[in-house]
DNA sequence: ACACCAAGTTATAATCCCTACAAGTTGGTA
DNA sequence: TACCAACTTGTAGGGATTATAACTTGGTGT
């Protein structure tokens, strides 16, 4: 996902959402974005091209990203609010509990799956490995 | 953890830290739980038995627990705050995206560690799986 | 028992992230 | 070109949490 803004453009067109300059923005100062932003980071991007920007623009563009499935919601324990995940291939978390930064590990794990009384009737759609720890910086403290 | 008040008394005095009928209370009613609390919800259980409880404390006290080690805050993406996970035993999370239940899962998964390539240098102190899916009640709609 | 003081408690105000709303604007079809 | 649903915007509101400052108290030492 997040390919293109073109792609998204077709996704978007496909249901009937309208394309505006807003929007094309939005989806660039995604494309170019390898950490896990908030929805004020990208505000802050996208304002320094496109000051007129309004922020509650900028949440719902998130909010349909992700209702289209081409953005996810990161749960961590980050202050600074909701990040998103703006890559769509399945891939982990190893997350800083000092400064809160989120590195991807591009590793599949197996057996990452429930029996079915586990589940306990719930239709799982994916699972995240998170794993926790002290990044080298905030280890020599 | 949070096997009895006394365990948690003697913990918060070891590190000098005093001991009130406010924690307690706050002490009793993580006790009693096997939910996944916000912290408004224990306010709401400590002020039933004790109604000039601040928030405040509640707050403090539980950022204190999370200090000590005997609480864990549990990131998940629901509305409502954060909340906290009362068991300190290793287990994971099956997650509802619709209503935000969460539950618990008694399974080890082996096999989740990470190669020193991987760790980029992270103290990693533990891990945590999360299966998101649609629980029976929400998969009606 | 008593005094002391660091630590704890409290109410209030303030902050942060996000959502609701209402009024004005515009993409895209007909 | 005209139309209208969809979109954008600023502002106000909301919930969760933190900051602040004044008051209170646990628990050590005398």
């Amino acid at each position: 996902m997040l390919q293109s803004v073109d792609v998204l453009v077709e996704q978007f067109r496909k249901e009937g959402r309208k394309i505006t300059p807003q929007r094309r923005a939005i989806f660039e100062a995604l494309l170019r974005d390898e950490s896990h932003p908030t929805a004020e980071e990208i505000y802050q991007r996208v304002w320094s091209v496109m000051p007129d920007i309004s922020r509650t623009t900028v949440y719902n563009t998130l909010h349909e990203l992700v209702a289209v499935g081409a953005l996810v919601e990161v749960e961590d324990l980050s202050e600074g609010g909701t990040r998103y995940d703006t890559r769509g291939s399945q891939h982990h978390h190893l997350f800083c509990l000092t400064c809160h930064t989120l590195v991807d590990i591009d590793r599949d794990f197996d057996r990452l799956e429930l029996s079915g009384g586990e589940t306990a009737g719930y239709r799982i759609v994916r699972h995240q490995v998170t794993f926790y720890g002290y990044c080298p910086n905030c280890q020599e403290e």
